[in-house]
DNA sequence: TGCAAAGGCAACTAGAAGGTTGCATATAAG
DNA sequence: CTTATATGCAACCTTCTAGTTGCCTTTGCA
């Protein structure tokens, strides 16, 4: 539920794939979410532990199946309290950029 | 340089760290960066190796000193491409979560 | 020239992360 | 009741990550 849960449950390119499918279509269950994805349904699981730790999933036990919801909070909270604080200076960083590193590859 | 390479960097505690120290503090060099904090130098230098690698700082070399900047482009890139996408919804799915998950503890 | 300061390089280690397999549990359907 | 479906739990393995230590190179300066 800290900054840095959330950080890190960003991290990895399948949890972050898991956001995208809830955000294409919400409340989706586990069998669901396993589809099509080159790994074991318990590889899943574990994605879905740590992303639901970082509060960026919330679930409910509809029978025997398991529906997952996204929580769009916490990103906005990131990109709020930590982005913008980057994204506010960003066109004095940049100039301080261009000046001190003239002639430098952007690489 | 990749959108992975930015959320991996953005991952590590000590790394957002360094980032404020730049933000706070443009141009510094990798003795100043180390002061405080607690890790030995080749520690630091291997943070700095792998925000460079995600063109999240960019380095120059001033005689014996290596000088370090922040480039925020690619915080803004990922504000901008990935929690935007999130953001834009943001209400909606707040609602639907609100309808989904009615009476369900906010942990 | 000689020494100290700033930094680079490489090998090694401990622990965390991502994945698998095997089996157990709970619910739905016939 | 029996069987199939949907999910949970736990041990294990392998790879990556963050950190260390030890030594080398370059630059500033007396």
């Amino acid at each position: 539920m800290s900054m840095d849960d959330v950080f890190k449950a960003l991290a990895d390119p399948m949890r972050r794939r898991l956001l995208d499918d809830l955000h294409a279509r919400n409340g989706q269950t586990l069998g669901a979410l396993c589809e099509g994805r080159g790994m074991t349904r318990q590889a899943v699981t574990k994605h879905l532990a740590i992303l639901q730790a970082a509060n960026l999933i919330a679930t409910e036990k509809r029978g025997r199946e398991k529906l997952h919801y996204l929580n769009p909070v916490p990103i906005h909270d990131i990109a709020d309290r930590w982005i913008g604080k980057y994204e506010r200076g960003r066109l004095d960083a940049l100039a301080t950029l261009k000046r001190d590193l003239e002639g430098q590859t952007d690489d």
